[in-house]
DNA sequence: AGTTAAACGAGACGGTACGTCAGGTCTTCAT
DNA sequence: ATGAAGACCTGACGTACCGTCTCGTTTAACT
């Protein structure tokens, strides 16, 4: 990190960073003001305001800095079984420290400020959902889905469930919710067909 | 009202609440300040703390007070349209000011203020919800849905995708968009039956 | 003091000007900040900012608690004598910690703060130009001084060298630097008659 | 100037004071920063801080260089006349903007800060008070004024009462103003001498 | 009907944090 | 190697609300 063009202020954003999560996990986000972030760095909040433009801005960078973005989950033929191996991923991100409870603090700001909103979708949810989709879109050109899947529709109602438990119900999330949800979802919700029971699980 | 017993009492109370509904609507919920809500109905400010314990909890009463909590949905025989019925209801609500934005930034706020989370599950999401699975109840129990179906969760798979859109994507929540919802979850995400066999994959 | 009306208000008045006065001895005017004297009374910045609309300002009137503008001084028929007696008392207020050096302070804050000045004018400058005044017009209409003579411009003549060597100069000023300039002014700066040498200090 | 040996320095200082004097008269001197110095003149803070060691500094050289410190002025064997000519000239300088109440506020400043307070002694008030002196003491070897008449007290006698107008009652200095004063001074503030007997009390 | 306890408006108060500004020191880069 | 550019820490600014706390003043419930 010697070579580092711009050294200095490189240091300062990831000291920042940094103080922000310890002190978002310690007092939560409520009680974290950009006052006591640079009271723990020993920074200015001028240097915190140059960087970001608020509360969220700032917390939204220091959790994505914790979260590399991740390469593409591999496709192993099975859609139910890449998808739930995305989804658990993404539930073990969600309900643990330090992600889980500062992003869920951080999508409640988002509520009542635009721009974060915009940068959180942007920046995590976006990125995130293109890889459910790509993967069901994979899935529909082999034919396992409807030719006329709504892609995106799909992915929201794998995703909705899951956040209406972590922002609603603010019950903790588990992977066998997931299983849950998935096996609704691919076995339907329809009247068991008596005969055939095979086909109970099709997709599966 | 007016034999109402403690009647200075409730007047306050419901002034209170009519200025922080008309506060929340013209400066939004990040402005709307408890000052500012005992300024604009010529109350102390002890007067509202002696009521609400803070902004969320006099807001999530203020917005209750516009939507009473309505009377139960009729039994048409037909599930998805009684599910259309009440799900198009419930996204006219929160499509539209002033409950809509007030209340988004309400569940923003419970995300951090356990209390408010709480309070809002109980007096709000609960009832709701229980119409759903109400109404999932009376058709799995004639026979119209698989026995064995979770009705909690399935009542959060037609849920979750609603609270995506609303407070994860904000983008406005349509009827359309809930018809797309009800019509994949009751087709089935699978690919199309070639023949008249169509029901033997019925909703998956 | 227990019957004083607004009983909380006028103690944290004094506390304030009280706690100004101490830190202005003891870091001196330039370091004294309105924070810092919030956080010796343990006040809320907003309680002094109620009170005084600047750093200038809280002085001025923490300096006038000090000096309780005091009565008239006494005619004792001997012009001279009065004046200095006025002036040395003058001198001695204006020499001495801790109202000397801050005042000092205050004046040079009233060049770049017109609000200032005027206050400064109104409640200090003028109420002590006035007593000279006043005894200059006793001894004017006496017949001891000259009947055209301009009251005024005869108090800044008196004052002028006062405030020149306190503010330009910016030397201690003495009772004998006093002596010096009565003795001038009524001795005259003309040439010394030859005759009658006993005139040579007819009033000091 | 061109033949300055550090060019480029003395380039640089002279477009850093003439931008301060136009920053001092357009926003005056309390909201003059070297910050805003240094952007006017496209110039770093540190080629500022370089030369000039407070706000104060540079606002005397600044000054200063608008007032080239002036010849002696002539001595026309009339003491009051040749003193009347100085003065004059002393108050037209700091009557009128740009130096006049950039002048004021720095006195002002130097009120709590020793160090200008110091600069501005020697490098405008000494000066200008050694050629008043220096007049004086010309008449007085001349006989025209008393042998033991104290130089530099005089001296203060004479500029006492205008800067006591002009940082005191902040009232406009005016040639008016400087004839009433050596009026006063030297035709004596005692009564006029009607008869002989006048000379009894001559300066009273 | 008079008394009295509460609810009330008003707003002072100690706090905490806001977002801004300038001070004075420092590093980096271009000329 | 001088100077512009500006990052950096520091400290104070003046403002906004918080939630608590007196104040008198209604108001209406109970003698």
């Amino acid at each position: 990190m010697t070579d580092t063009p711009h050294r200095r202020g490189a240091d300062r954003t990831e000291a920042i960073m940094r103080a922000t999560l310890e002190l978002g996990q310690e007092i939560g986000y409520a009680k974290l003001s950009i006052e006591g972030v640079a009271a723990r760095t020993g920074a200015g909040k001028h240097t915190i305001y140059r960087r970001w433009s608020s509360k969220g801005a700032l917390l939204l960078d220091s959790l994505l800095s914790l979260h590399e973005p991740g390469l593409d989950y591999p496709d192993t033929g099975d859609v139910a079984a890449d998808l739930r191996t995305q989804i658990y991923a993404a539930v073990d991100l969600l309900a643990a420290p330090p992600f889980g409870p500062l992003f869920q603090a951080l999508v409640g700001e988002a509520q009542h400020d635009r721009q974060l909103a915009a940068a959180l979708n942007e920046r995590f949810i976006t990125p995130q959902a293109n890889k459910t989709v790509a993967r069901l879109r994979a899935a529909r050109d082999q034919g396992q889905l409807s030719s006329d899947l709504d892609l995106d529709l799909a992915m929201a109602i794998l995703s909705g469930p899951l956040y209406f438990q972590l922002l609603i119900t603010q019950e903790p999330l588990s992977h066998e919710y997931v299983d849950r949800i998935l096996a609704a979802l691919f076995t339907g919700m329809g009247p068991r067909p008596r005969t055939r029971t095979s086909r109970s699980r099709p997709a599966a």
